[in-house]
DNA sequence: ATGGCTTCATAGTGAAGA
């Protein structure tokens, strides 16, 4: 079975990046962030032919979520049912006996921002939930876009973002209280290349460089870990014309 | 180098991303 995430910044614009790399790669899951699309714009009957169904939610310009996947879920949920919030950030789907939560973080903007009080309050309602939604899930995978890098290994230039937003003590702080509801980092059950990243800016020709962060993440419950067989980033849809910004992430479970 | 791109709302610029 393979999971998978991408914050794909536009799934108007990304589209056929995503049904080139379903087709290459042939997910059973793949969990989207940034769709940036209303549900009723939602390319559903697309992405029906290329084999998959989709549940979202979405909203114009900003936000929007995602789970592509080959055989219908269960229990779908749309949004936190703790934190009242406009913004669609979460969707959640039961396959047979395992829970798969797509999440788009809060990005914070600044650590002076108001943006980034609203991440944090965000991220601490968020994992209350998950610590219920685990109760009832013993195999349970967060997948997405968590705007956090959670240690200096995961910054290509640890000195000039230490502190930054992203960076920050208190987020690097959320995510450990995530983990400690029972859940793996994926991508550090195994070695891995250094400098690993999963997203780069536009700017400054940072790919090219490998200037960039690991943020996108893959956390698997503890009844889930044994199972994973692997986690990659794959680079090669960062390389195509008109990119998103942030590469897909995967991880093979037996 | 505090922007440098990119997207989306717009119809000339501005917000937001990370």
């Amino acid at each position: 079975m393979k999971l998978a995430t991408w914050n794909v910044n536009s799934l108007n614009v990304r589209l056929p990046h995503v049904l080139s790399w379903l087709h290459q790669q042939q997910p059973d899951v793949l969990c989207l962030q940034e769709t940036k699309l209303e549900d009723k714009q939602f390319p559903s009957d697309v992405i029906r032919d290329a084999g998959y169904i989709a549940a979202f939610s979405g909203q114009k310009t900003y936000n929007g979520v995602a789970i592509l996947s080959r055989t219908e879920g269960a229990d779908c949920v749309r949004a936190l049912p703790n934190f009242i919030d406009e913004q669609k950030r979460i969707v959640a789907l039961t396959f047979g006996e395992v829970r798969v939560v797509s999440v788009y973080v809060p990005n914070g903007q600044s650590i002076e921002s108001d943006k980034y009080q609203y991440k944090l309050a965000w991220l601490n309602a968020f994992t209350d939930w998950l610590r219920s939604e685990a109760q009832r899930h013993a195999k349970l995978a967060v997948l997405g876009d968590l705007n956090i890098a959670p240690a200096d290994a995961d910054v290509h230039d640890p000195k000039a973002w230490e502190g930054q937003v992203l960076c920050s003590e208190q987020e690097r702080k959320a995510f450990r209280d995530l983990l400690a509801l029972g859940f793996k980092d994926s991508f550090r059950l195994f070695e891995q290349p250094a400098a690993s990243f999963s997203w780069w800016d536009y700017r400054m020709m940072a790919f090219r460089r490998n200037m960039g962060l690991r943020i996108d993440h893959i956390l698997l419950s503890d009844a889930l870990v044994g199972a994973c067989q692997s986690c990659i980033i794959d680079r090669a849809p960062r390389k195509l014309e008109r990119p998103s910004d942030h590469a897909p992430v995967m991880v093979e479970m037996a």
